[in-house]
DNA sequence: CGGGAATTGGACCGATCAGTCCACTGCTGC
DNA sequence: GCAGCAGTGGACTGATCGGTCCAATTCCCG
């Protein structure tokens, strides 16, 4: 279930590489951060290019057009989002590991001052309704998210600290939505205020089905 | 501050109009549609001139440049938001009052199949790295948002509802996040499960600080 | 070392797009 | 009824972009 980033199945890999994964992996990390900057319609091919030192013939090689690129780079920030989290999001199944890793999210995007936002946010809000593929890769993305998250609920069910009746599923959805949100927020006013208060207000929300106290 | 709509105070407006007006008012509105169809990169001015059976020199009448009519489309399409929540957002001061507030979004959105997710959203994630205009509108936009919610929150704790050391400041915030995070997620699913995921999170992470009983 | 495939360079093309320009029309106030 | 300006039509332009093509080069492998 936590498989099959890379371009996946669009058609059967040219088969063979060498040093030419190096360059197409150099191609997929520049765009990857073009596009998180700038979004996807403000990076030309042509930046990519210039960006990485490559000739147009390169891109080409390496894939069949830009849609295919665009289908990597969501591969490949699927993998640093979560990898970026790796920690906090691995030892999940208590409210203090949840609060950890709200702290984690709140810190990255201090650090980056809030630009870009989230980048599987950022490709969804702008492919979405054009690119049916890259809407696909962007649910099974946020669903690898939403697991993760599930399954830190699910080991706090089972533990007894949550209470049988909560649903991990749908709790999992609801925290992934509250940091979508407060990233598009804390994007847009240049500031974590959002994205705290979003992360709060969830976690606030998942301890009301605490069994031990409340410890608020 | 609730306030300035239009264009704003970008070049004193051209002064008069008669029926341009109703031209005008026309093209920004198809504007607006189609930028929440297909994006603001996704829409060419052509678009916007066969939709709207205007000629090229018409938009350029009215709107200095690409920009200001995005600008515009902003302002018409806060305005918008906000009407659809009108009788909801008014009358917010209960805990009632906020679960028939979030009904309203999700039957919205299902009515709607979830295409475009929020128009604000939507514009939001395409144009605040790459406009700082726009930033400041939506930025605007969304505060007035926020401020809708905010004074339903202060009113339930006026009437002693809401414990006083709650915050509706950043409950509020906090409720948007997670409406604009399950706008997003419902989008990409096309489905509206996760906005109600969201919404309930959220409004239990309200629940917390009520002072009569928790009824849950 | 030799041959074929992977890799690379870069000119080129057609489409599209934002923006310009000028000529025409029709209303409005004097 | 006429002068003037808001409103309109639409051709045109320069730039950009995605995508194509072919030739040169490099590398791998027997």
């Amino acid at each position: 279930m936590i498989v099959m980033h890379t371009t996946g199945d669009r058609a059967a890999e040219p088969v063979l590489t060498a040093r030419g994964r190096a360059t197409r992996e150099r191609i997929v990390a520049a765009a990857a951060e073009l596009m998180h900057e700038r979004g996807v319609a403000g990076t030309s091919l042509d930046d990519v290019r210039a960006a990485t030192g490559t000739s147009k013939s390169q891109l080409y090689h390496y894939f069949a057009d830009k849609a295919a690129l665009v289908g990597a780079v969501i591969g490949r920030q699927v993998g640093q989002v979560l990898q970026v989290q790796q920690p906090e999001l691995d030892d999940l199944g208590s409210l203090a590991a949840l609060r950890r890793w709200r702290d984690r999210v709140v810190e990255v995007n201090r650090h980056t001052g809030c630009v870009g936002g989230c980048p599987l946010g950022r490709l969804a809000g702008e492919l979405v309704e054009s690119d049916p593929s890259a809407r696909a890769d962007l649910v099974a993305g946020f669903g690898e998210w939403r697991e993760h998250l599930a399954v830190g609920l699910r080991a706090m069910q089972a533990r007894g600290e949550l209470a049988g009746g909560a649903d991990p599923e749908e709790l999992a959805l609801g925290l992934l939505a509250a940091a979508q949100g407060g990233l598009l927020l804390a994007q847009t006013h240049r500031s974590v205020e959002p994205l705290e208060a979003a992360l709060d207000l969830a976690l606030a929300g998942v301890a009301v089905h605490l069994v031990v106290s409340g410890d608020r």
